[in-house]
Formats: C-alpha cells, structure tokens, sequence
DNA sequence: CGTGACCCTTAATCTGCATTAAGACTATTT
DNA sequence: AAATAGTCTTAATGCAGATTAAGGGTCACG
C-alpha cells in the first residue's frame, strides 16, 4: 500500500558535508541572522548521523541538546506503566526536537527521542545555548516564536483528543502530515493519535468501504 | 463537601487600587525588571475587575491581550460540535493566560476564556507586548521562560492524557492543584480530565468506599 | 535465500466511560 | 422568600475502542 520509496532511498549515499547552511536558511523565516550571528550558532552546532531506531534520548538520561533535524524523522514517546508507547510528537525537515522540561530543569526525562528514518541532526547543547541567549537577544526572540509555535500545536492537539472521535482525528493527522502518511507505519500514527494499531486497521477498513 | 468560604468571601470588598506591584514581583521570579522596564511594561497594562461567567475571550473573536491574573480564576475551553466544553487550561493567581494561536496570528479563536470566580485582572496588548519584545529584550527572555514552561504543562497533561485512566488523572489532578481542587465545581473537573460528571462521581465514590 | 522481526488485517469478546433519566440538594437571582 | 438555575449522585443501558488471537505479508540482515 506504501507506493512512494522512501526518503532514504532517494537520497541514496548522503554526503558527509556540513550542512549548517539550512539551519541559517531556517531562521530567515524568522528574525535572520547576521554574520556575526551566523558564525557564533554555527560554530556551536555539531552534526551527527543517526541510524534507524537509534535514540537521542532515553528515559532516565538528562537532555542536554536542542536538535535540528536536516533529514529523516524522530518521535518523541512516554511508555506507560503496561509498557505501551504513547508518542506525543512526530519531528521531520527544518524542525526543532528536544525534552524541553528535561532540558530546562535537568532533571531525567520521561520520554525516548528516537529516529524512525536514518536521520541527520545537528545540535545545540544548552550551555551553548544559553550563550547564545545571553549574548544575542535574537536568539532569545527566534527560540520565543519556535517555542510558541509548538505550544499552539500542542494545543490544538489536546483539544482535538478531547473533542472528536478517532476517526476524525485520523482525517486530520492526513490533512495536517500528507508528507508523513507514507514515512510512517501505521503502528505509529495509531500511537500518535492515542488508538490501537487494529483500530486504525478498522477507521481505514471503513474509511474505504463506506457503508450506506 | 467545600468547607472553605471562596476568595472572594474573605476579601470582602476589593479595593479598586492598582496592584502593578504583584507582576513586577512575579517577574523577580525570572530576570528581574530595572526602573525603566517596570514603567515600560506597568505603563502599558490595564487593571479590570472580571464577574464571574462573564467572558474575555469567545469563540471567533480575535485574541487582542495577554492577561495576567492578580485574582480569582479562569477557564480557557472549546466547545465541541455536539455542544460540549472541554477545558483546557485553568489559570489563578499569578499566572498568564492567552489563546497564543489567535493573538499571534490575529484569527478568530476557537476558544473561550471565561471567569469562573469574581477577578482582577492587568492586561496587555498584543500592540504593546510586541512594543515591549522590540525595545526591551528582557521581555523577550521572560516570555520564552513563561511560554516553555506552559508547554512543559500541556505536554506533561497530553502525556497524562494517553497513558492513564480516569481515575489516575483524576488522583494527580488532585495533588498538582490542591489549591483549585475546592474553588472548582466537579463539572469543570471532570471537563478537564476529559470525562462527564456522572463518571467523576464513580470514581469519587470508589476512592472514599474502596472495594475489598 | 532463508529466517526472524516487524507489520497489517480480520474477527470475537470485553470494558471504561458516555448517555439518559431522575431525584435531592444548594447557590444565585429576583 | 420564592423562583430559578446550577450541582451532585445513583443507576440502567449503550458504544467506542481495547484486548486477545491468529494468519499472512514484507523487509532487513546473517
């Protein structure tokens, strides 16, 4: 059913060349950096390469980076206490990811970051963003807009488990991630909107089958 | 069942002097404001008296302010297609609440944000607060601080949301506001926990008379 | 190229919570 | 002080989605 290869595939061999030119492109959809800016980010971003599964953080472990993600995809995910994964958030392209609780109080996290794609990251640690916040206001101001936009759609997102059905929920997780429909497996998209992979078996059955 | 007369009770008739003093003390709490920055933000906010049910945000109006509430308490919440209200976030004392998603992008809220005691309220506009963003930095900072600490709470609540029951939700509820727990009448409870009033009586009557 | 680790689906059964209804109690408004 | 509107509880019935089980498909990797 899955028609598309994917990213990987395309992407073939990917070079092992810096790549902090994206994130400078990124930011110009916000406040842009100058040079002097562009130089004392940069030269506190490091990349990685991330293999499949493999996770950037784990329950218990402190988070110490802000991470980019310049390709592939992670899912940031709590195990309740019967061992089910329940994943709060889907991370693609040009987006930020980290424990920000975990992070900001250094405290253990609750949650496993983990590539669902062979990914390719660069991060921030927090001192160094700390220096950044503290000597450029701008970095202050673009974190305050990115962290913002994240709480609008954690918003949405609570409101959306509290007041439509699975099946709507569905619907809107198509129209809102057309891009990581075919990236993902359906056991994820059920962990992400709170259902049972059978379950989405079921909405997608009767999604195209519809009865009279 | 609620012993304690409410806020409103024991202070008898609020006086209607300016309480400018309790927000800059609230700032103390993250970068402290200099003379120049307390007259910037006090300057430009606005003291109301709220009644109780009376709103300051209703669905398809734009966001214009960000509230800070010196007194009594507020429910931010949808409403869902089949007329049912879903709260999403209760906010008293020394805290701030605002639809972000409307003020940011000036369009008409899915929300209301309502008073569910008698309250006193300072306000600031979006004109105002961008103002203060541009001139004063520090503004910039403490608000990323507020906002990123506002995401840590919904996230811990969606987490919450898809890996416990009813009655766990209803438990931590109970231990993280103590405070609220006896301001709030149980229909507001349960509409924050995601469930009816009938099923927050069960589980309210399971806990006091617990099975063998 | 085979074998195990996922993944997808169907179907039967089960359950947490909703819905509906109704009565008692309690604030708030007049 | 009465009227009204909101609140709390109990109980019967209903349903969305979980659980369990089982069969078949597909991909990664030795």
């Amino acid at each position: 059913m899955r028609q598309e290869p994917r990213q990987s595939d395309i992407t073939g061999h990917p070079r092992q060349t810096s790549r902090m030119e994206n994130i400078v492109r990124y930011f110009n959809h916000y406040l842009p950096l100058n040079s002097e800016e562009k130089e004392a980010l940069t030269s506190r971003l490091v990349q990685r390469k991330i293999k499949r599964k493999q996770y950037i953080l784990q329950e218990g472990d402190i988070c110490k980076y802000f991470t980019f993600v310049l390709e592939g995809c992670f899912k940031m995910y709590g195990i309740d206490k019967s061992g089910a994964e329940h994943n709060l958030v889907f991370t693609a392209e040009d987006d930020w990811i980290a424990d920000i609780d975990s992070l900001h109080k250094e405290k253990p996290s609750r949650l496993f970051i983990e590539a669902v794609e062979p990914s390719t990251i660069l991060q921030i640690s927090k001192g160094d963003l700390w220096y950044l916040y503290t000597n450029y206001p701008k970095f202050d101001r673009n974190f305050r807009v990115i962290i913002e936009n994240k709480y609008i759609e954690l918003q949405n997102r609570l409101l959306q488990t509290f007041s439509a059905t699975a099946y709507e929920r569905y619907e809107s997780f198509l129209e809102q991630y057309p891009g990581l429909t075919n990236r993902l497996p359906n056991t994820q998209i059920a962990s992400y909107l709170g259902i049972t992979p059978e379950f989405l078996s079921k909405i997608r059955n009767a999604k195209s089958h519809p009865g009279p």
